[in-house]
DNA sequence: GTTGTATATGCAACACAGTTGCGATTCCGT
DNA sequence: ACGGAATCGCAACTGTGTTGCATATACAAC
């Protein structure tokens, strides 16, 4: 529970540093992510919040804010769903690593999309390289 | 024309090369995505067959057979929707470069994923490696 | 050529992620 | 404490992809 509380704390604080109002499922999710260290799905957030349940639109706006306000990132899977994650500022420029059979995403943080040598096709225009090795967890390694 | 049926006898041939079944529905989509250098979501496949339109369910399973056969690949925007391409094999090597605004897909066949150095978290199984940089393609560029 | 059968197709209905419009609620500066 | 803009919650919708099952068909055996 300490640690919730200081989640709690930290996500009030970022969410006071953007100026914008401070509500109460802005402060949940911020502080969900920020609990764990895990990429989290709309709906792994929807599960953790459990009981403070709240309106599957208000918690996908919520997400697009907290993204739009630099306080997390969204990363794309192979299953087509977006996963978010409060941890730093890191998520733009390192890889990722899903598992082909539970879906969860781990971080490669000695990974980085800069160590790749881009050429790209004229007058396209790089805005971020996203970098994800997929196969099997150790815990769905048989 | 020539063009076309060029890439209808290809599609036969290869389909054949299977063993399955020769069924129209397979040599449409095959025929067409061997005869362009995009690389194709279900609906703009729907589009371009156009009069000889096949059932959604269907296209998605003739979809699903090519890849299983090894004569397509797909590969995952970050629009959530599967892209597949029949061209060579080399998809599950080289990136990718999306555009944010008309979401079209374009092969960076210089950059190879192979030259990303993995360093994977202890029990992970690497199965493919897949490199896609977003930004906005000339055609898109203002 | 006919026929038999495994295989593939087409239809209907469904599952799920994410979006839009809008009226009701709430944060927060005054 | 109040007023208004920002946010929330509900309902209805879009789009991609899936499942179950009856019908049609490729192709091999005759």
């Amino acid at each position: 529970m300490t640690m919730q509380g200081h989640a709690l704390d930290l996500a009030r604080d970022k969410i006071r540093g953007t100026g914008a109002r401070m509500t109460a499922p802005r402060v949940q999710v911020l502080a969900a992510m920020l609990g764990t260290q895990r990429v989290l799905s709309h709906r792994d957030i929807e599960d953790m919040l459990g009981a403070a349940r709240l309106d599957r639109v208000t918690l996908y706006r919520v997400l697009d804010w907290l993204v739009e306000q630099g306080l997390a990132h969204r990363i794309a899977g192979r299953d087509r769903v977006w996963r978010f994650s409060a941890t730093g500022e890191a998520h733009e420029t390192h890889g990722h690593f899903q598992c082909n059979r539970c879906g969860k995403i781990l971080c490669l943080d000695e990974l980085s999309a800069h160590s790749v040598p881009l050429r790209l096709p004229a007058g396209c225009r790089p805005e971020r390289t996203e970098l994800t090795v997929t196969g099997l967890c150790a815990e769905c390694t048989v």
